[in-house]
DNA sequence: TTGCTCCTCACGTCACGTGAGGTGGC
DNA sequence: TTGCTCCTCACGTCACGTGAGGTGGC
């Protein structure tokens, strides 16, 4: 029960391995937050050690979550600048809807995106199933030099594969002959 | 009609500006693969200039693509040594199907937090329309501080900014000051 | 007192960005 | 010949990682 970890009961102070622990992140981030002006502890002990309090952690969720959409550690130095400086009036307001409605855009792009990866890995399986019938046909060389019709075109995945070795290898060259017939 | 750009018939060289536009890159981007031993022209010029052919246009959306997927350009290098090295029998398309499927695993996570982070954006974004009636009554600091009942909790984004300025600005220490209730 | 945590430099990494100074190619 | 593109260094950036050498705290 005597743990080496510092209790945390409410309203204890959080020492910076703490507050990494909470919040997943390495103290060496903490560190960098700090020195960016994103984050500063409640206060330091008498001999330096920094010492936190519960809204630490509240910030640094906030800092993985701008993250998440793509501010640079910067630009939330500047948007907090921003907000707690002179004017914070409604057309400051504005200002930050406007920010989240521009972040919304790009995440929802984001989903997209990666939901276009998800068809190229689920086409790429699907064209490495049909090679394990290549595989058994007691060649040395599989499925990726074979010249066995697929079904389809070769999906990006793959195909980057196909177009060769990147380092020429003068040792091997004959494996190399794919045809450049579709330009797309 | 003679542009100054080199003319993309089929089986034309390309130069690295010519490449860099097809792809969306930049010339130090693809000098960058090639230092690591991602991509090869076909030749050079007499000069110097590097030539490639259509195969590197499809060999830099298969880099794009695998970059996606969170691969590191150390990753992609490894993996295409490991495919064009020795050993390319069954247990080498294995490895292949393994890592799509590790890989698949880890796109649907990414698809899953950036839903998760559109939620929070329009979260935040219902939470700033009734800021709107905050901000007409007046008062020359709006919503952030103001302690107009919302109708639910602050959501993170929100939060984030609430926890005070980062550095701290003793000018304006009385606006600070949130209740740490629920440490979640 | 021991062991763990913390402190402050300070250099390394990854995927490029950004010039500097000079030359090729139509 | 002019203007654009290309060449090779080589240092900068971003968000940390990773020690080095020393000290605080229960």
């Amino acid at each position: 029960m005597t743990s080496p970890i510092s209790t945390d009961h409410p309203n204890t102070t959080l020492r910076v391995g703490d507050l990494a622990r909470r919040t997943g992140k390495t103290v060496r981030a903490i560190h960098l937050y700090e020195e960016l002006g994103l984050l500063e502890p409640a206060s330091r002990s008498r001999g330096g050690f920094r010492q936190y309090d519960e809204s630490a952690v509240e910030r640094v969720r906030w800092i993985e979550l701008l993250s998440g959409l793509g501010f640079s550690l910067q630009e939330m130095k500047s948007v907090l600048d921003h907000w707690w400086g002179a004017d914070r009036g409604p057309e400051a307001m504005a200002d930050l809807r406007a920010l989240f409605q521009k972040k919304l855009g790009e995440t929802r792009d984001a989903i997209r995106r990666h939901q276009q990866l998800e068809l190229e890995l689920l086409e790429g399986l699907r064209y490495l199933e049909t090679c394990r019938t290549c595989g058994q046909q007691g060649t040395t060389h599989a499925c990726v030099t074979c010249e066995q019709d697929h079904g389809r075109d070769d999906p990006v995945l793959v195909a980057g594969f196909k177009t060769g070795p990147a380092t020429v290898r003068p040792s091997r060259p004959s494996l190399v002959r794919i045809d450049d017939s579709n330009p797309s």
